[in-house]
DNA sequence: TACAATTTTGAACGAATGTTCAATATATAT
DNA sequence: ATATATATTGAACATTCGTTCAAAATTGTA
């Protein structure tokens, strides 16, 4: 047997995902993943096969952490509602180590097209899971008396994780935290809008 | 003088600003450009530079655009709020014959990076372009009766630009046009909360 | 010490990239 | 017709791309 210093899996995939998100996929070359990894191609094509593969680890790694920084915000906050207003300010308003305001996944799904392979079905299917956390936690807000009792809780979701999007690509047009910091506040103001549990006409 | 078939220009760079729509800056190709185009490379060097200096005119041949659509609906809506939903249904629901349902300008501000010269830097000001005239639109609004009179016009064109972004990009992920309806009846509820036109705390 | 198992290495590959430029073709003016 | 001015062409360029693979390196076992 042999116990050559074998890469570290998860830190590999890490920094491959930082250079993905930094850069895009089409604009991320394998020599700047060699760099950033420090591991020859050899290597690389070995344990992650190719540009495309390592790029879905990526994907699913990113997603992966969403989800675990949601589940924090969930442990950390008293209630649902709370805890969906602690992420997005995370997100937005501290800790700019980020390489991009923009979610990995929404980078992603702008960037490709169905040329892409499986890719493109992957972010989607990725951000449709996040949109289902977001989903449950409009359910317990809503059996918590945080949202009325016609609250629709897809609907809010789908609504809710529009802005989050719409709100990190706006952040990289015009990254003025005040602005943004308004922006929240006007996301949440718009969520506690009755007519938003009303049923849509036409 | 010679009066050689030229090419026409607006066709050239119309053609060009579907390619990189579809396909974005970096996964576009001269090549793709020249049969799109119809030209070969010298005759695109000669007349346009090089492909950073066409998606530069194809970005601002889609800011235009943008802002034909949107003065055609201020022509055809009899108030400012009317014309804001014309022009927001016009390009979600109706007519897909759009390469891609995300703006370009944002796919842009999304794929490019620093690196890439004065095109992230473009995007970024034809966007502001189109939020001003948002915000005018908005100031209107006020003036009609149609906003209250502490509503804060700049403030409800960021409001507006970032949710307007958000439904393009999530229509990417859900193209479910049902979905898609609803989301923007909840957008124009939530610019009628009188909420947003009070001053946020903190 | 020799062998086996595994990981790493980096030179090299063909293909594709953006770009250049001398040659060609066209239409007007003389 | 000839000359002139302009537009188009497409082969060729140097680079860079993602990828491969035989050789070298390292560690545990016999």
């Amino acid at each position: 047997m042999s116990n050559f210093p074998k890469h570290d899996r998860e830190e590999v995939i890490d920094r491959a995902m930082q250079v993905f998100w930094a850069n895009g996929y089409h604009a991320t070359s394998m020599r700047q993943l060699q760099d950033a990894v420090d591991l020859r191609p050899g290597s690389i094509y070995a344990s992650f096969g190719g540009k495309e593969s390592l790029f879905r680890m990526a994907l699913r790694h990113y997603a992966d952490l969403a989800m675990v920084q949601l589940q924090a915000c969930q442990a950390e906050n008293a209630s649902p509602m709370a805890a969906l207003r602690a992420f997005v300010r995370n997100d937005l308003l501290h800790g700019n180590t980020a390489p991009s305001s923009i979610c990995l996944l929404v980078k992603t799904a702008t960037e490709l097209t169905q040329l892409d392979g499986v890719l493109l079905e992957d972010a989607r299917s990725f951000l449709a899971g996040i949109r289902n956390a977001f989903c449950k936690l409009f359910e317990e807000a809503k059996t918590c008396g945080e949202l009325t009792h016609n609250a629709q809780p897809a609907r809010l979701a789908s609504y809710f994780q529009m802005q989050v999007i719409g709100l990190k690509a706006m952040s990289r047009l015009q990254s003025d935290s005040c602005v943004t910091s308004q922006m929240i506040e006007d996301l949440f103001n718009s969520l506690d809008t009755v007519k938003l549990s009303t049923t849509v006409s036409k």
